[in-house]
RNA sequence: GGGGAUGUAGCUCAGUUGGGAGAGCGCCGCCUUUGCAAGGCGGAGGCCGUCGGUUCGAACCCGAUCAUCUCCA
């Protein structure tokens, strides 16, 4: 059976009993930043399996996209791993259960894929006898065809009851499928090659406590899910799930490039295998919007691909090969992903780029590694050391496979255990680095004010103003319960006006006052954890735990701080409108003198996209739209389109600001009620962050008129000073540069002319048989002064010293031409310059031939000159 | 997010304790030569990424910054 039809059969299976059909997520997980990539199809349904938020199914069936890398090694090697693969899945939601879920699969199985009975087996979790009942009295299979087995094999997840994770879990029951007498004798589902799982079925029913208790969840829910290429490999009958239908037309396309044939055993089929499930995995994850980077996501997929093209060349491809699968994929997979079809140009494009680049970092490596191979040998040594490789690896990107391969071509061998030190010295140290970073707050005080208060409540969207308590004083990270002026204070108050520094929105600043003249100076606020840490000093009275104070921001710093952040979603609209939707926010810092916006784009704004943007924000400044917040449960914002901001974490109720009829984001920060009291914006400037990642740094308000001006005023100055129309300046600017060069170096010849002249009828001097020129050039330094050196010495001869000085008033130059026939053996210019510049009161050294000094007292050039023969002559 | 490396002529790069900015290819001109990547001679072309510091003197040393490459999480 063909791999679409049992997709397609199984889809329609679940969506005849009731099932919702929902198309593949995102290989990105939306709004969950702390999965890498989507590796089973329910985590798109996990707030479903929670019970949070609005529900408009209780069943659901799924062909979901994953992308697994825990077991990379193994793509490839072993029958079954993959990076990229399809899980079928069905699902409740608190609706059918075990009974349901088991009578089901065994009815797909039999009844549609037509799997004659004996080829499959069960396990159940040890003490699930609900589930050993159903399958042995429901569907009536004999006892022994039901293996009981315990929390690493049959619990979700593996051995969930003892290490965790808190939260759902549950005992699962799997299906085996007998692949038959060429895999060896039968050994039972746990041991041998003949029983391979085809399907889980999770019944998540517990919600396990820290104290490692399972009481019930509320609502017992089904997971389940079927690799769909392993299904597929078991009902084709071939050996490796690499070898059904839809990676046929693959391995041929790697066949035609590489021009050999593929076969299941060798090493050959290792790379033909890897190749082809990576080919998937990069056209998949280039088509959800990643894209080749240094980090994250990215990094994952750049490393998939590096590995693809060097497997490509170890099968002798040459050259850039991968992008060539693109539309292979397409053709085998894309009428159910028609991204990667529609993307195809995009995706050839992103992988072919890539490709080179890994391409000539291979060439520059593979030189690198000659020298390093040489330098080896040359020291009379066979094994090239670790730090060499490692060098190669961590800091050129040269695989150490392939520096393996060349080295091993030498006749000589690598230090692998030098590499492996090598390598985890430098994990250790990007460890240690991380941590550096961490927050004061991580440990200590915060965890002990987390005793004394769950959160601060945030007042301070509408007031400025409010009254609060006292809960928790920390001084030099210690908890304290009273602090006097002139101290350094963070106070923990149990509501607050001031906004604590989140979503890239700055802390507020501002004055608490309490009794007996209490006044706290707050120059910035924390938010960790939902607690809202104020920190300043105190500037008069006392302040003790437990007292009222009244808390009040500044409220000039703040409306700045609100214009600014509005301005952050009409900047985020603007880009969308002006370089297409997939410029998305990746980023932002509010403040009040200045806003930063961080998004994905490729390149940098052109000057009419940027001043396009620039004009859209404006525009819709003027239109002066509504700003409307509103705190909505997650699904509900989603439904009305708000856009998250990717790499935030949020809850189930999330705060949503609209802004006009042309953005809703979700948006924790504090905004303007209408656009117009923005004023204005201006673009400061657009830069590059990290790769595909952009950077605009903008004004508002007063300040983008003081920048307005400020350019103004330059203008206007430029302009009287060159006496031009200021649209004139840039041109005028250029031909004044041009024509400074062009003096310059008609200036350069003049001199050069006229010290020649000067030079003229020069005599040389003589003492011994040396004979010498020591000369004051008076305004000549530098490179002219050496210029006249060169002259004077070509026109004295192989025999002789020249000594030329010149001053621009404050300081001396000097320099010293020797002959040729005298500068190795007899005189050095070094020597001689050395001790000349040590009478003008400087240093100075050179090559035998030639050598400059300086000094600082012009008055005694004179003086050193006539000590020329002495030094000389010595 | 944390480390490492690299920015020099249009391109590829050299520049060794800090001391007059170079090569190959390409370009322009002239000469030679009827032959496939021809040869000879001459020439143009450089804010040595940017800014600051140290020094008599910085492509070179130090700091910051920008850009690119790369490894790790």
């Amino acid at each position: 059976m063909k791999t679409d039809e049992i997709r397609s059969k199984y889809i329609q299976f679940f969506a005849d009993r009731g099932a919702r059909v929902v198309p593949s997520d995102s290989l990105v997980p939306a709004n969950d930043p702390t999965l890498l990539f989507t590796g089973a199809g329910m985590n798109q349904f996990k707030d479903y399996f929670l019970g949070i938020g609005k529900m408009d199914f209780r069943r659901a069936t799924s062909s979901q996209k994953c992308i697994r890398t825990g077991d990379i090694m193994n793509v490839g090697v072993t029958a079954g791993h993959h990076t990229f693969f399809e899980m079928l899945g069905n699902f409740s939601f608190g609706d059918y259960f075990k009974e349901e879920a088991i009578a089901w699969a065994w009815e797909f199985l039999i009844g549609v894929l037509k799997i004659p009975e004996r080829r499959l087996r069960i396990s159940v979790y040890h003490s699930d006898d609900e589930a050993f009942d159903i399958w042995h009295q429901k569907v009536g299979l004999a006892s022994d065809r039901i293996t009981r087995l315990g929390d690493h094999d049959n619990f979700w997840p593996a051995d969930a009851p003892k290490l965790g994770p808190n939260g759902p879990c549950g005992p699962c029951s799997e299906i085996f499928y007998d692949r038959g007498e060429a895999y060896g004798p039968d050994l039972g589902i746990t041991e041998g090659q003949r029983w391979v799982e085809i399907w889980n079925l999770v019944f998540t029913q517990f919600d396990r406590q820290s104290d490692g208790s399972l009481p019930p969840l509320p609502q017992k829910n089904i997971d389940t899910g079927a690799g769909l290429e392993r299904m597929a490999a078991c009902l084709q009958g071939v050996r490796n799930n690499m070898e059904i239908d839809i990676f046929q037309p693959l391995l041929a396309k790697v066949e035609e490039m590489c021009g050999r044939k593929y076969s299941s055993e060798g090493a050959d089929g290792v790379l033909f295998r890897r190749v082809s499930d990576h080919a998937r995995a990069v056209t998949f994850c280039i088509a959800d919007g990643v894209m080749p980077a240094n980090s994250h996501r990215g990094y994952v997929l750049k490393r998939l691909l590096r590995r693809a093209v060097l497997d490509g060349r170890n099968l002798g491809i040459k050259g850039a090969f991968l992008h060539k699968l693109v539309p292979v994929v397409g053709q085998v997979m894309g009428r159910q992903y028609p991204e990667i079809i529609e993307r195809a140009e995009t995706i050839s494009r992103a992988v072919v780029n890539e490709e080179d680049k890994f391409l000539s970092t291979l060439e520059k490596g593979l030189t690198l590694i000659d020298t390093a191979v040489r330098k080896t040998r040359d020291s009379g040594k066979a094994v090239l050391d670790g730090a060499t490789a490692f060098e190669l690896y961590d800091t050129y990107g040269f695989p150490y496979e392939l520096a393996e391969e060349v080295v091993e071509k030498e006749k000589m061998i690598i230090d692998r255990e030098g590499f492996d030190e090598a390598m985890s010295a430098a994990k250790a140290k990007a460890r240690e680095g991380a941590k550096m970073k961490g927050d004061v707050f991580a440990k200590g005080p915060v965890s002990e004010v987390k005793k004394l208060t769950g959160e601060t409540v945030f007042a301070g969207y509408d007031q400025n103003e409010i009254s609060a308590k006292v809960i928790a004083l920390v001084k030099g990270g210690e908890l304290v319960q009273t602090a006097a002026s002139g101290e350094e204070i963070t106070v923990v108050l149990d509501r607050t006006t001031f906004y604590g520094e989140s979503g890239g929105q700055v802390g507020d600043s501002g004055i608490l006052v309490g009794a007996n003249n209490l006044v706290v100076e707050i120059d910035d606020t924390l938010k960790i954890d939902s607690i809202h840490f104020h920190i300043g000093r105190i500037e008069s009275g006392k302040i003790n735990v437990g007292m009222e104070i009244n808390c009040q921001i500044d409220s000039a710093r703040r409306e700045d701080i609100r214009r600014n952040h509005t301005v952050t979603h009409l900047l985020h609209h603007a880009l969308h409108q002006v370089v297409g939707n997939k410029a998305e926010q990746k980023g932002s810092y509010v403040a009040p003198d200045r806003m930063r916006f961080d998004y994905q784009h490729g390149q940098a704004l052109t000057a009419d996209q940027r001043a396009r943007v620039e004009e859209v924000v404006n525009q819709k400044i003027l239109e002066n739209a509504k700003v409307e917040t509103q705190v909505l449960p997650i699904e509900e914002a989603k439904k009305i389109g708000a856009i998250a901001l990717f790499g935030e974490k949020y809850g189930a109720t999330v705060r949503v600001v609209k802004t006009g009829d042309y953005s809703v984001e979700f948006c924790g920060g504090t905004h303007m009620n209408e656009t117009g009291p923005i004023g204005s914006f201006r673009i400061l400037a657009e830069e590059s962050v990290s790769a595909g990642v952009r950077r605009i740094e903008a004004v508002t308000g007063a300040a983008a008129y003081r920048y307005s001006h400020q350019q103004g005023e330059i203008l206007t100055a430029l302009s009287h000073e060159l006496k031009v129309a200021p649209k004139e300046l840039s041109s005028r600017v250029a031909a004044l540069g041009e024509e400074v060069r062009a003096l310059r170096k008609e200036l350069a010849a003049i001199k050069q002319e006229q010290t020649k002249n000067q030079l003229g009828d020069l005599q040389p001097q003589k003492v011994g048989n040396i004979s010498y020129v020591a000369l004051n050039l008076g305004n000549v330094m530098g490179k002219e002064l050496a210029a006249a050196a060169d002259i004077v010495k070509n026109r004295l001869g192989d025999d002789a010293v020249t000594v030329l000085a010149g001053t621009d008033g404050e300081k001396v130059a000097i320099v010293v031409a020797v002959g040729k026939n005298l500068a190795p053996k007899t005189l050095k210019a070094g020597d001689i310059i050395r001790k000349l510049a040590e009478i003008v009161g400087g240093g100075g050294g050179g090559r035998p031939d030639l050598a400059q000094a300086g000094g600082k007292n012009p008055e005694k050039i004179e003086e050193m000159l006539a000590a020329v023969p002495q030094i000389i002559s010595a």
